[in-house]
DNA sequence: AGCGTTAATTAGGTGT
DNA sequence: ACACCTAATTAACGCT
């Protein structure tokens, strides 16, 4: 098989000297060689074409242009893979902003239900009702958490001013933390750095976590859920930490509004969070 | 026939 | 000028 192969091969070379392909032993040489060494010098060539008798019929020339090809090829499978792995993140992620959309989007018609009832409701009531509106909405929106501003509430007594506050406090955190989440996969087109970009959604219904981190960002979410339950681990990762207000729930419990900055969940970054 | 693989070619860049 | 490189492209071949 192997020699009717190989004259194939002579005979190919003669009939069109210009494509030829390389036998299963020659190309099992070159790869031996490239793997210890992918770029050959000249010298290095010559001296492989002496030395092995299988190598010894292909032209000096062809040998160089072997190793291009084959650099070219490991570029391409290297990229190939990598495009794959990106591709998964990225699948990844969509799903959860499909989610988290889906579930914002039914948040929003709840509120919008409810704050047509709330205005019905003050209408037809005296002014001098007890206002406890805000305490339910957070609550049946926002089991565990609820992100309110870093700036003082402007108007926290009502279901919209909580809004407000909460929308204001998410814009500021992933504000914060895109722009200095860990371990960056680099996108498609864009060389890593600075430039690079991630996402890091907060997860207002997970009762027990205060948030996520997903995306991007390659830090598994059930490891950021433990993070952030795990408390007295904030403080000595901590440089900096403030809580910003403390909203009590309606269940006897509080809501802690905090800010914090600590020395990376994984590598050397410096993060911002809001919990 | 269409497609993947791969040897060979070409264009443009770099270092000596 | 020359050798060599990368990247893109071409073309031959084998497989399904």
């Amino acid at each position: 098989m192997a020699a009717a192969l190989n004259s194939k091969h002579q005979q190919q070379q003669m009939d069109n000297n210009k494509y030829v392909r390389y036998t299963p032993e020659q190309v099992e040489a070159l790869e031996r060689v490239y793997n210890e060494c992918p770029k050959p010098s000249s010298l290095r060539r010559q001296q492989l074409i002496r030395e092995c008798p299988i190598l010894c019929n292909i032209e000096p020339k062809q040998i160089k242009v072997w190793f291009q090809n084959r650099r070219c090829r490991e570029k391409q499978r290297k990229e190939s893979f990598r495009l794959q792995t990106v591709n998964r993140k990225l699948s990844a992620m969509n799903k959860l902003l499909m989610e988290e959309n889906d579930r914002l989007q039914k948040q929003v018609s709840h509120l919008v239900y409810e704050n047509g009832y709330m205005r019905q409701q003050l209408q037809s009531s005296s002014a001098t009702t007890t206002d406890n509106s805000c305490e339910s909405v957070v609550m049946s929106g926002q089991q565990q958490q609820n992100p309110a501003a870093q700036q003082p509430p402007k108007d926290a007594s009502s279901p919209a001013g909580l809004l407000a506050i909460a929308e204001e406090t998410l814009a500021q955190f992933l504000s914060k933390a895109t722009g200095t989440a860990v371990d960056w996969v680099q996108m498609i087109g864009m060389k890593p750095g600075p430039d690079s970009i991630g996402i890091v959604a907060v997860s207002r219904n997970c009762s027990g976590v205060a948030a996520r981190v997903c995306g991007l960002v390659s830090l598994e979410p059930t490891k950021v859920a433990e993070i952030l339950k795990d408390r007295p681990s904030w403080f000595r990762d901590c440089r900096c930490l403030d809580v910003v207000s403390v909203i009590p729930t309606g269940n006897g419990g509080t809501i802690e509004l905090v800010y914090m900055q600590v020395v990376s969940l994984t590598v050397e970054a410096v993060s911002d969070f809001f919990c």
